[in-house]
RNA sequence: GGGCAAAUAGUUCAGUUGGUUUAGAACGCGUGCCUUACAAGCACGAGGUCGGGGGUUCGACUCCCUCUUUGCCCA
């Protein structure tokens, strides 16, 4: 430990004039990490709060995204922790599948490989050391954000406990029937060449054609116009529909048209997902590669031939096309189309299309044999908790489109045609049988059959989200040992805060509800946030493709984790996106100035602290509970000090216990820059220098560390390591204590005081006027003047005399003469508050007519102001339906502007 | 097409159940200050009539209707 020496220069020597963060973030957390401080038991008597880390992907590198969602985390976990909670913030990371995929493909084919190459073994242990290689950098990158999670407790969802918890829920599903395969329409990505959830697909507009193709009549007679905006699809038609109510097509009904480019003949149909109002009334029926069509198919008993290839490319389906990519295909058969004059027209036709959220390319409605989790009874299990209350949701909005999502849910497909993520446990013998186990020997068990029968496991694996949905069970190591539930699950579980942002709402938040109800019987937590989007100044949000997000590491290397911590959350309103200007080529984002300049605000409060302290010589020893901070006669600016901070407390805590966290930063930031330091500690100077009495100094220096104390204790869950810092130096403690583990100052309704505000208020006005007056009138900040107070009543006066010293030094008065009705000196600037008349004695060197100037506009303001108020109160509407207390103190109003108009108007005369 | 947010000083946002805010803050801007904790600072100032329109009310930034604009979700 560093020892600190009770004198100014040293003080000055640990006290820089700017706080550098670096030194002191590098230096806590390690000393955090080493003493463990943050490591959660699940056998105490002190009651539970936990939070479970939205597990970023191994892939990952650290975005702000990450930053603000952390950074609120923490916040509640070390607000909780102080708070006298057994906390646990449980931390993982997310094996990705497509995205960690693709990336060891990536590398491979530099080696000119692919994944077949290797074959599935070789391949996934390829995976696995790139791994364990780069898997952890986010999570050392999270570090830098000081947050104190149990890094004990980190979890992989591919790791053993969390795969046997995978397969242990796939396995009940498939026996309960709620996990089934079928043959349905997916969303197929080419590029992946996998299925996709419909959760993955995102919708775009997108400006395209609407092609009208001829189907020629099997007769020869004419042809038929069919409108499509995806001719390269026509291998697959194999009906034409029109509306049975469509007159203009009734006669066609049951003859059959040429697919173009084709000898095949397809038959018109009826049905009524024919719009007679879109395009010729007339759609081509494909139901290999269309939803809507494939229904169509279904009833009409058609078949669902599919001309397209897993990559993309058409297939032999389409002939000479064979071989050709689905847009290149389109313009090639549209060539060919105009060829032979098949082409009807063509329109600008603007529509959604579907893209793959992972590969960015369209997806591709594609005819396949997947798994699926029936989602109806489990969306009735995650339904009912939010809508009764059980779990809340902030910004409470949310409530509605999750309630949507639900009662509208469709089937969840969970197989991917992948090789790295959880193999489905489905066993299979060669005659089709199939059973879902564990492994080989407990299917052949289920499936009644002998060792010797040889089995073969499905090959794709399942959805990532089929893992993430079992985070609140995995990362308590749910089945672990085959046990339903472990020490962990009874003393954590239900979490209490759950913070993510809200376009995951459906991939994870709502089947985690649905996972943690069905197999726990529980709800996974209490209170779920979600967080802003962060967005640049031209309201982009910030992403790698955009290139328009610098890396949260070069800003925080510029200002600070707590600067960032702070003024992330500063800007981050509850439901509302955030705008920060951004430099990306500067890696920079001055906004953050904000939380930087405070902090170094809060570093220099301590600097001035530690001095004063040090010059009187007193030992520092915090008083442990700050709700008795009472040790000696306090004078009205310690009192309202005091009345501040607690209600600053008291405001602060309900902030964050509603989740208005802006509000949390902003109430802080106000107390500490405007109550304690511009107005507290300027006073607290004046009365140093004006106590004779060294032990009535050393108990208001007492008294002021007490509060700073205080301040570092509210404000360590934001921002940890500067208050971390300072408790330590300002306390001389032991490097092996942690403010952290200090308890959070509590409320003394006894010290909030509004009179004493309001009093107190009243010398800052007054104080605030002088400065007024004086830049007025252009006096030069070192010249003192003579301040001449007339008090309408002598409780005032009584009052000024003893605050007379703190007026003379902020006002930079040369003296201050307080009395009862006083008369106004010659030469002077005038001025009310409050009723009570200031004058500032200036001599002949008064500008009169500037002077005149400043006091006719404030005649006028009061004048305006009088008026408004005069015919309030003369309405008799207003007199006879408000409440009595508007009256009042709208008639006290009233009084109070008519009495200064008077006295400025008098002020006025004797110029 | 359906749903949900939002629109208040140059910018980003507060504004609790309509009256005690003569509409606030921060940043930015202007002026003056190196006042021995802090120029990453201090003091002072200018700047909005609360998106448009209509309505309810004694009284609307606040409630209702409608329109416009922006963002998000779903189809």
């Amino acid at each position: 430990m560093v020892e600190y020496e009770n004198n100014i220069e040293n003080a000055g020597a640990n006290f820089p004039k700017t706080y550098s963060p670096s030194s002191s973030e590098s230096k806590w957390y390690a000393i955090w990490q080493k003493n463990e401080i943050y490591r959660a038991s699940n056998n105490s008597d002190k009651k539970p709060y936990s939070i479970l880390m939205p597990p970023p992907n191994v892939t990952g590198i650290l975005h702000f995204g990450h930053v603000l969602n952390n950074t609120i985390q923490d916040l509640y976990i070390r607000r909780k922790r102080m708070q006298g909670y057994e906390v646990c913030w449980f931390p993982g990371t997310d094996h990705a599948g497509i995205a960690t995929q693709t990336r060891v493909e990536r590398a491979l084919k530099e080696d000119g490989l692919s994944r077949y190459d290797l074959g599935r073994e070789k391949f996934i242990s390829r995976v696995w050391e790139w791994k364990e290689h780069y898997g952890g950098i986010i999570l050392e990158q999270l570090r830098r954000l000081g947050i104190s999670c149990d890094w004990s407790r980190t979890i992989f969802t591919m790791d053993e406990s969390a795969s046997n918890a995978v397969r242990e829920v796939f396995i009940r599903l498939f026996d309960d029937g709620l996990i089934y395969k079928g043959k349905r329409i997916i969303n197929w990505s080419p590029l992946g060449m996998t299925a996709l959830s419909d959760e993955e697909v995102e919708f775009r507009e997108v400006r395209e054609h609407l092609f009208t193709l001829r189907y020629k009549s099997e007769d020869g007679s004419g042809w038929l116009n069919v409108a499509t905006v995806r001719p390269e699809t026509i291998f697959g038609d194999v009906a034409v529909a029109v509306n049975p109510d469509d007159e203009r097509y009734k006669h066609l009904l049951g003859t059959h048209v040429f697919v173009p480019l084709t000898d095949r003949l397809i038959p018109i149909i009826a049905d009524n997902y024919a719009d007679q109002t879109f395009g010729t009334g007339c759609v081509k029926i494909t139901p290999a590669h269309d939803p809507n069509d494939f229904e169509v198919g279904l009833r009409h008993n058609l078949d669902a031939p599919n001309s397209i290839n897993p990559d993309g490319t058409l297939n032999n389906l389409a002939g000479e096309f064979a071989g050709l990519e689905r847009f290149e295909a389109r313009k090639q058969i549209l060539k060919k189309l105009k060829e032979h004059d098949l082409v009807e027209k063509i329109e600008d036709y603007t529509h959604n299309v579907g893209f793959s959220q992972r590969g960015g390319e369209p997806v591709e409605p594609y005819l396949s044999e997947q798994w699926f989790v029936s989602m109806k009874p489990l969306a009735e299990i995650a339904l009912k908790p939010v809508m009764d209350g059980s779990i809340r949701i902030y910004p409470n909005h949310w409530v509605k489109t999750y309630e949507h999502w639900l009662t509208n849910i469709r089937d969840w497909c969970i197989s991917r045609q992948l090789w790295w993520g959880h193999r489905i446990p489905v066993y299979y013998t060669s005659d089709g049988r199939m059973a879902a186990a564990s492994n080989e020997t407990e299917a052949r068990k289920k499936l009644n059959l002998p060792d010797s029968v040889p089995l073969k496991q499905d090959d794709d694996v399942l959805d990532t989200w089929f893992s993430s949905w079992l985070w609140p069970m995995t990362t308590m190591h749910w089945m672990e040992k085959g046990n339903e539930t472990t020490d962990d699950l009874e003393f954590f579980l239900p979490t209490d805060l759950l913070v993510t942002a809200p376009d995951i709402i459906f991939f994870w938040v709502a089947r985690m509800i649905m996972a943690s109800g069905k197999f726990t019987s529980k709800i996974p937590f209490r209170d779920i946030y979600f967080t802003s989007t962060i967005r640049d100044g031209l309201g982009r949000k910030l992403s790698k493709s955009l290139g328009n997000s610098p890396d949260p590491l070069n800003i925080i290397d510029k200002y600070g984790t707590d600067a960032v911590r702070f003024t992330t959350l500063y800007l981050s309103p509850l439901g509302q996106d955030v705008r920060m200007e951004v430099d990306v080529d500067a890696q920079d984002i001055p906004s953050m100035e904000l939380g930087r300049n405070f902090a170094n605000k809060i570093w220099n409060a301590g600097r001035f602290l530690m001095m004063k302290r040090d010059s009187l010589s007193i030992e520092p020893d915090g008083i442990s509970d700050k709700s008795n901070i009472l040790t000696f006669n306090l004078s009205l600016s310690d009192k309202w000090i005091l009345s501040r901070f607690n209600s600053t407390v008291q405001k602060a805590g309900d902030a964050l216990d509603n989740y208005k966290i802006t509000d949390y930063t902003k109430i802080l930031y106000d107390f500490i820059w405007r109550d304690f330091c511009d107005w507290y500690l300027e006073i607290l100077k004046v009365e140093m220098k004006e106590s004779t009495d060294e032990s009535q100094r050393q108990a208001l220096m007492n008294f002021t560390l007490d509060i700073f104390e205080g301040i570092l204790l509210i404000l360590h869950p934001i921002m940890p390591f500067l208050t971390e810092e300072l408790w330590h130096l300002s306390h001389n403690k032991d490097e092996n204590e942690s403010i952290s583990l200090q308890s959070t100052p509590n409320v003394n309704d006894n010290n909030i005081n509004l009179e004493i505000e309001d009093e107190f208020e009243f010398l800052q006005l007054l104080i605030e006027e002088v400065r007024r007056m004086r830049q007025g009138a252009q006096i030069p900040p070192g010249q003192k003047l003579p301040l001449v107070i007339s008090v309408p009543e002598p409780r005032i006066e009584e009052f000024l005399n003893i605050e007379n010293e703190i007026i003379a030094v902020l006002g930079r008065c040369s003296e201050v003469i307080i009395g009862h009705n006083a008369e106004k000196p010659q030469q002077c600037l005038s001025s009310v508050v409050r009723g009570t008349e200031l004058f500032i004695v200036i001599g002949n060197t008064i500008d009169l007519k500037q002077e005149r100037e400043r006091l006719m506009k404030e005649k006028q303001r009061l004048e305006n102001n009088i008026a408004g108020s005069q015919k309030k109160l003369e309405n008799e509407q207003f007199i006879a339906n408000a409440p009595e207390k508007i009256i009042a103190f709208e008639r006290k109003k009233l009084d109070d502007m008519r009495n200064s108009l008077e006295k400025v108007i008098a002020n006025l005369n004797e110029l």
